[in-house]
RNA sequence: GGGCGCAUAGCUCAGCUGGGAGAGCGCCUGCCUUACAAGCAGGAUGUCGGAGGUUCAAGUCCUUCUGCGCCCACCA
């Protein structure tokens, strides 16, 4: 049988269509099985998938296959989002190459420039998320824009306006002067920057008095409508009641008054407040009643509020205040300051705020349940710290601005009569239901993009209906997402959740890490810095660049990628699949269509000992696994398949294969290396679905095509997780194994030393500490012969007498002696000899000194204590052979 | 202004509920041993950021300091 020597990466593409025609990756509604639901968090359509996505969605369907092995009706709802603001700029960006703007494409015709951008990104998506092996529903992929959805989000407005949780006010926005839309709070990003505080005074009006206050923004006083002072500030209690006078805006006259919001400390003490422009000095107006005067238009120039400088841009406006109360003499100085600015996390243009006509969501209501849900435990985060950050956000949450002035996006379902009324329904009404009016329009807005994600969870499944796959499928299981849209998606998914269908959407929240670039920055489009996922797939295969990305890392805490992280993830493949090679190549004459174990008679300490392992291993990473610590998870496989499966029991058992001991011990061999693989693979699958479903397949076939109920059989995403056999689990065949890799480690050590060359077959003598050991050494005799390069090995009787002239080993089961001839030099063995000695005296002592502690004796729990008392006894019988050692050189 | 994270071998990082410091890469030595040189065997390397504390026992828990990084926030 010819088995290539390394994994063919390109037969992945190949098997994931077998997976996909044979409808292993859909789940049924009618199903018995209990299910297990994850969304995807959808990626937006602005782009191809990047690195983080590709760790995101890896992450998901690691725990997907994991639960589908494990007899669950797993669910993995695929999607994408048509991300509003964000792709429209993208789309929009594209269209300026060409010379075309939005407006002169006109509503309709830009939006179909958004529909076939879809086309092309969306389609990307997927086959992206294909390559990489995802086994979602494809049946259910979902888009945020598509009808049903679009359906859920016009059901949930109009719910939510009519019980009074939507409204529309003027109210203090944040403005993107450049996208011309009002963005949420989310959306701004505070940022340090270098900037003026610029100190002035306003006349007091019938006085000779002035007023003096400090502003960032000069251009905002010709809006001011008021200067505040603390009401316990005695250098202007004189002046509260009185008015100051707007050199700049005409000489409007404003009210002085006090206010608690004014730091006295702070710059001259006195504010001038411009409720249009500032939250807090919007605030400070509803308290007084004080007039709004909007100075801008949506685009960042000043309108007609502004007199003279109407149509200026507002940072030329901002130089002509400057000039002209400069020319009044009223400028007084100016400081640098640093001060936290918000700009737009899409374009990065400082954002205005603005008094606008909005719709909002009124949050207080909708935020306790959110709220409630992590406090009772329904919702839960892998790490606390996210927990404290979704709990900050809602303790703190503020009416969410809905509505954005874009035309990508659900647009909101509300209809306008020139009669002043207001109709918002899901479809469009014919006529005003209030005037008979036959003429409305809608309101041109659209949605902020999250709120369709918010319904997600649920509109997904077919809601508003009350379909079989609701019923079946929700609440979902676990959320995989990052941390920076803890507040823009996973609060609001929760809060929608429990609005809507009165249950937490899902139950863990699992947030991970970003991946950055091998600088620790984050990978972006304008540093460049981004790696393909693809063309790491290319070159590596799927299976290493997930096995990759879960690898070496905690889950929650941020990767670096370096290309050479890929190398040891690709070695580690090719391990396994040499193993496998050589197991299949020596599986002749097993006469075994399956690889199950009825009995383990007849097996050797071995055999026991490695399949004692795997059951603990399985046991382990099904442990890892349900609490989703991926990377211990895979840790733990890797190390078990590399080292004690290849490196100790693979070649124990070549001996036995080789056919220099009996039938029945190849046998027994054969089945123990393809009953534990078997189970390597299982366990291997959800990191890496491909190689692991070839070599399962192979093994199978070699097996004869063993079809026992989907064992061996068609595909390995569908069989069963492997049982934890605990009566496989044998702590004293693991015993006796350490005790022959501790003497093997020994030999191999000696001849290091001695310069021996693997080529060159030395003679082992053992002289076992017990019968027991005896009979161990005996039974592995083969074995150890072939790992430490022995040529003959002697087993002798427990009391037996050193040979002469032999270097002697030391170990917990025995003494090893290897007649070494020529190469001994007594000096030398003396030397070593002293030196093991020393390490074991000072072993026994720090044993001792732990011993002799009373505390420790009186309060340590007894299996520690135990533990301790039963090295000790080893250490000291060890000491004494090397003392009797010591005696001989 | 508030909150959080990180600091462990030359590099990148594991180390979950406290019980004798680990992996990969790199480095040194020797090997093409009939699965794998993308490999095998042997080896060197750490006051677990500093200082206190709790405990029989601290990389792990508490306090504090230092240095990076992140998030939230309306000081004009």
């Amino acid at each position: 049988m010819e088995i290539p020597k390394t994994y063919d990466k390109n037969r992945e593409a190949q098997i994931y269509e077998r997976w996909e025609k044979s409808g292993y990756f859909r789940a049924d509604a009618r199903s018995e099985k209990t299910p297990y639901t994850v969304m995807i968090p959808p990626p937006n359509i602005t782009d191809k998938l990047h690195m983080g996505h590709a760790l995101n969605n890896t992450i998901q369907d690691i725990m997907v296959r994991f639960k589908r092995m494990n007899g669950y009706e797993a669910l993995w709802v695929p999607g994408t989002d048509h991300a509003a603001i964000s792709t429209e700029v993208v789309v929009m960006k594209e269209l300026a190459k060409q010379g075309i703007t939005k407006e002169t494409l006109g509503r309709e015709g830009f939006l179909e420039k958004l529909w076939e951008w879809n086309e092309i990104y969306g389609g990307k998506i997927i086959s992206q998320l294909k390559t990489l092996g995802s086994s979602c529903d494809w049946d259910r992929q979902r888009f945020t824009m598509d009808d049903g959805l679009s359906d859920a989000v016009l059901e949930a407005f109009v719910r939510l306006y009519e019980e009074g949780k939507i409204y529309r006010g003027e109210r203090l926005v944040n403005w993107c002067i450049k996208c011309g839309t009002s963005i949420s709070d989310a959306e701004v990003e505070h940022e340090d920057r270098q900037g003026h505080l610029y100190y002035f005074k306003y006349p007091v009006a019938g006085t000779s008095d002035f007023i003096p206050f400090a502003t960032s923004r000069p251009e905002t006083m010709l809006g001011d409508t008021a200067i505040a002072v603390s009401p316990k500030d005695e250098r202007y209690a004189h002046l509260i009641g009185k008015t100051a006078i707007i050199p700049v805006a005409d000489n409007r006259e404003i009210p002085i008054i006090a206010d608690h919001y004014v730091e006295p400390e702070f710059g001259t003490g006195a504010v001038k407040i411009t409720p249009a422009h500032d939250p807090n000095d919007f605030e400070v107006g509803l308290r007084h009643k004080l007039p709004c005067i909007n100075i801008l238009n949506g685009d960042g120039t000043v309108n007609e509020n502004g007199g003279k400088l109407c149509g200026m841009p507002r940072e030329a406006a901002r130089e002509k205040v400057i000039e002209a109360m400069t020319a009044l003499g009223l400028y007084i100085k100016t400081d640098t300051i640093t001060h936290a600015v918000g700009a737009h996390d899409r374009c990065d243009t400082i954002v205005e705020p603005l008094v606008r006509l909005q719709w909002f969501v009124k949050m207080d209501e909708l935020a306790k349940p959110a709220i409630e849900a992590l406090e009772s435990g329904r919702l839960k985060f892998n790490r606390e710290r996210f927990a404290k950050v979704y709990m900050n956000w809602l303790n703190n949450i503020r009416d969410w601005c809905i509505s954005r002035q874009l035309w990508w996006g659900h647009r909101i379902p509300a209809y306008y009569c020139d009669c002043g009324h207001v109709m918002v329904q899901k479809t469009a009404p014919a006529a005003c239901e209030k005037c008979g009016a036959a003429s409305l329009a809608q309101d041109n807005d659209v949605l902020d993009t999250w709120f369709s994600s918010a319904l997600w969870p649920f509109s997904t499944l077919g809601w508003p209906e009350k379909t079989p796959e609701l019923e079946k499928f929700y609440p979902t299981d676990i959320l995989v997402t990052a941390q920076d849209i803890i507040f823009f998606w996973v609060v609001r998914m929760v809060f929608m959740g429990e609005k809507f269908m009165g249950k937490t959407p899902f139950t863990h929240v699992l947030i991970n890490g970003i991946v950055r670039d091998e600088q620790g920055r984050k990978m972006s489009k304008t540093l460049k810095n981004g790696i393909d996922p693809l063309e790491i797939i290319e070159e590596f295969g799927a299976d290493v660049l997930r096995l990759m990305l879960v690898s070496g890392n905690a889950i929650d805490s941020d990767t670096r990628f370096f290309r050479e992280r890929l190398e040891p993830a690709r070695n580690f493949l090719n391990k396994l699949w040499n193993a496998t090679r050589f197991v299949m190549m020596n599986l002749e004459g097993l006469g075994y269509r399956d690889c199950k174990i009825a009995s383990l008679d007849g097996f050797g300490v071995e055999d026991r000992w490695i399949l004692s392992r795997c059951a603990s291993l399985t046991a382990e990473v099904t442990e890892k696994l349900e609490t989703h610590e991926i990377g211990l998870a895979v840790q733990k496989i890797v190390d078990f398949i590399w080292d004690e499966l290849c490196d100790w029991y693979v070649e124990m058992a070549k001996p036995r294969l080789y056919g220099r001991e009996s039938e029945d011990s190849r046998r027994t061999a054969q089945i123990t290396l393809c009953n534990v693989l078997n189970t390597a693979f299982k366990l291997l699958h959800p990191f890496c679905p491909f190689i692991t479903e070839d070599l399962y397949l192979a093994l199978g076939s070699t097996l004869g095509g063993a079809s026992d109920g989907g064992e061996l059989g068609e595909t390995i995403m569908r069989s069963a997780w492997p049982a934890v056999s605990a009566e496989l689990i044998d702590p004293s065949a693991e015993k006796a194994i350490e005790r022959v890799k501790e003497a093997v480690r020994g030999i191999r050590a000696v001849r290091t030393e001695k310069q021996v060359p693997p080529s060159q077959k030395i003679a082992v003598v053992i002289v076992p500490a017990d019968s027991q050991a005896k009979e161990l050494f005996t039974s592995t005799k083969a074995a150890l012969a072939l790992l430490s390069g022995a040529g003959e090995v002697s087993v002798h009787e427990p009391s037996a007498a050193a040979p002469t002239g032999a270097v002697s080993v030391v170990a917990s089961g025995a003494t090893i002696y290897l007649p070494l001839d020529s190469l001994v030099d007594s000096e030398k063995e003396r030397a070593r000899l002293t030196k093991e000695k020393k390490r074991l005296e000072q072993e026994i002592e720090r044993i001792d000194a732990k011993l002799g502690n009373e505390g420790f004796v009186a309060k340590a729990p007894q299996a520690i204590i135990e533990a301790e008392r039963e090295k000790r006894g080893n250490f000291a019988a060890m000491l004494v052979k090397v003392e009797e050692e010591l005696r001989g050189v």
